[in-house]
DNA sequence: TATGATTATGATACCGCTAACAGTCAATAG
DNA sequence: CTATTGACTGTTAGCGGTATCATAATCATA
């Protein structure tokens, strides 16, 4: 492993002083174009690499935030990952990542750690974080939360319209004339699963169907989870002619043991999801589906972080982003 | 924002000096239980938390790598990276995440950021990056590199064996009677391809079956590629009885078009994929394809990377991680 | 021409922590 | 009874940068 030269090795070669040489390096300040091209000469012949751990310290900012998500794995999130990955990039800012496999140990680890790498920021998915808890790291380091809301008017947040969503699914069951419509909710400690089970309810009440318990089952947002559902709900009766799943990995499950138990897709049940993921278009069938701008919600978060970061946040900091029916083959009309 | 408590402050707090709080801290060296509970006590009052970015500066180690991949959206990459975030996080090490969008540009701009960041280690999958460069990067900072081999000894190394996977899924089409088999490849200047389209070769040439270049398509990766590769084997002569594509999503891709052309597969087209990601189960009809373990070669990137900065390398660095044939409904026999 | 403003550079004091060495004191050994 | 050892704590000098203030030289302005 070569040595690694250091500001004074550079500031000693081109015979000026070291702030000379780290306003050459940041471009700040006023600097002759002579001396300039003299330590630049020396910084190439050294092979010299600003310490950026070293600025940090002094600066008191790192240039680097935190992104913490429940899994990278799932497409939901890296997809979001991606957005907000470019987004830091492109503002000169790098990621650092947190996977924290929905656990809240690890999403308070990788908050602890975010703070003191000296993160400038935090982007939070958490969804089931206790609010005080994070209202208190929001005293602690600027943040801005994902995919859940929080009612505190000062911390930034994104988040989708759940419930919206998830009223516009089933509504689109209802006006396929489906009575009997079951519902694979996730699990009842995140928001999102709440808001999605609200909408749920609100779309059957909405249009005079009564909500049945029996047709609603708590799942884990997983696609085992989606499998055991589908055997659950065609164990019972009565029988639902429709499903609505939290998300799209659950259908697909759905829709795996559908196959299986040969219970036909759409024709003997329809099944809609929710996330729009990339692959629900390539199954069969094609899922219909929610599809929520996942890019667009990394984009927003960093953006927000960045400007909060600027002082330049405008005085609106809570973005609910849209969402939309993608209506593929998973669904049809019954009589 | 609450300001920060030091290890100063924690000192003055509980009348000892630095680095007695130091010591407390990181449980190194001897201290009495008295101090030791009057310093912790002290830093529970305070909320002290230890600054990191301080500690790797004045310690010349920082407790986190990088790892650069060229895209976590893309499932591959995200499975290998939980299981090398996981490890990581097990022994100590956070992850600096880079996503290169496959551009050699912003891979050297990530392997910069790691160097300058002093990150412990760089896990590094770049397909494409010369090999003089990454010869370089080792003689900066410990590397591991991922997907790839390079014939240097003295750089860890993970990949798969694409060579064998390849022969294994054309050797599969043959074994069904196919002979027109025809090959989507990936692009020609990253390893994989190339390897994988060697294997394709020397099957059918184990086989004695003749090459035949009409047959072989390049394509990038991407599902679209899929599709457009579809479109072209469909609309030249010879017609083959069976493709197969380099990854998995092409393969989706040369799925979806052949529906779309009123293309049966299996029956007028056998199809095999190569990567098994989560889905390749669920599409319609599940693929057949070569399942190489994701996770683990994160795991053990992460590993060796572990392993040579405690400076306990085995003389083994070189890690080929074996993949298996997943037959499913995609590919059948013909006559 | 005197004055203030601007440009170009340097000296110094940290940022918050750890490594390395230097004590002090009591216990144990010779 | 002195020497040695080990447990415990402190002092000092950095790690590699930046902020801040100071200084000298140059320039424009009244």
């Amino acid at each position: 492993m070569k040595a690694r030269a250091t500001i004074r090795d550079v500031a000693k070669k081109s015979n000026v002083s070291l702030m000379t040489v780290s306003r050459v390096v940041n471009q700040k300040g006023n600097i002759s174009k002579a001396t300039a091209a003299k330590v630049l000469k020396a910084i190439r012949e050294l092979n010299y690499r600003p310490n950026i751990t070293a600025r940090s310290l002094a600066a008191k900012k790192s240039d680097f935030i935190a992104i913490i998500v429940p899994d990278i794995s799932n497409p939901f999130f890296s997809e979001m990952m991606k957005g907000a990955e470019d987004f830091a990039r492109e503002n000169g800012y790098n990621i650092f990542l947190g996977d924290t496999e929905g656990k809240v140990e690890l999403e308070k680890e990788y908050i602890d750690a975010a703070i003191n790498r000296m993160a400038d920021g935090i982007v939070l998915v958490a969804p089931r974080l206790e609010n005080n808890l994070i209202c208190e790291i929001n005293d602690n380091i600027p943040l801005v939360i994902v995919d859940r809301s929080i009612n505190k008017n000062d911390i930034p947040q994104v988040y989708i319209d759940n419930l919206k969503g998830a009223m516009s699914a089933v509504e689109h069951l209802i006006n396929l004339n489906h009575k009997n419509i079951a519902f694979l909710s996730g699990p009842k400690d995140v928001q999102d699963s709440l808001q999605r089970e609200k909408g749920y309810i609100m779309a059957l009440k909405k249009h005079n169907i009564p909500v049945n318990p029996k047709l609603m089952l708590i799942g884990d947002f997983s696609f085992e989870g989606g499998r055991d559902a589908f055997e659950k709900f065609f164990s019972n009766y009565p029988k639902p002619t429709a499903i609505f799943a939290s998300n799209d990995i659950m259908a697909f499950g759905l829709i795996q043991r559908a196959h299986e138990m040969n219970v036909k897709v759409p024709k003997d049940v329809s099944i809609v999801g929710f996330d729009d993921i990339l692959l629900s278009s390539l199954i069969n069938p094609p899922l219909t589906t929610i599809r929520h701008p996942m890019l667009k919600m990394g984009i927003k978060a960093v953006e927000l972080l960045v400007n909060k970061l600027n002082n330049k946040l405008d005085t609106k900091i809570s973005f609910i982003l849209e969402n939309t029916l993608i209506v593929r083959k998973s669904t049809r009309r019954i009589e």
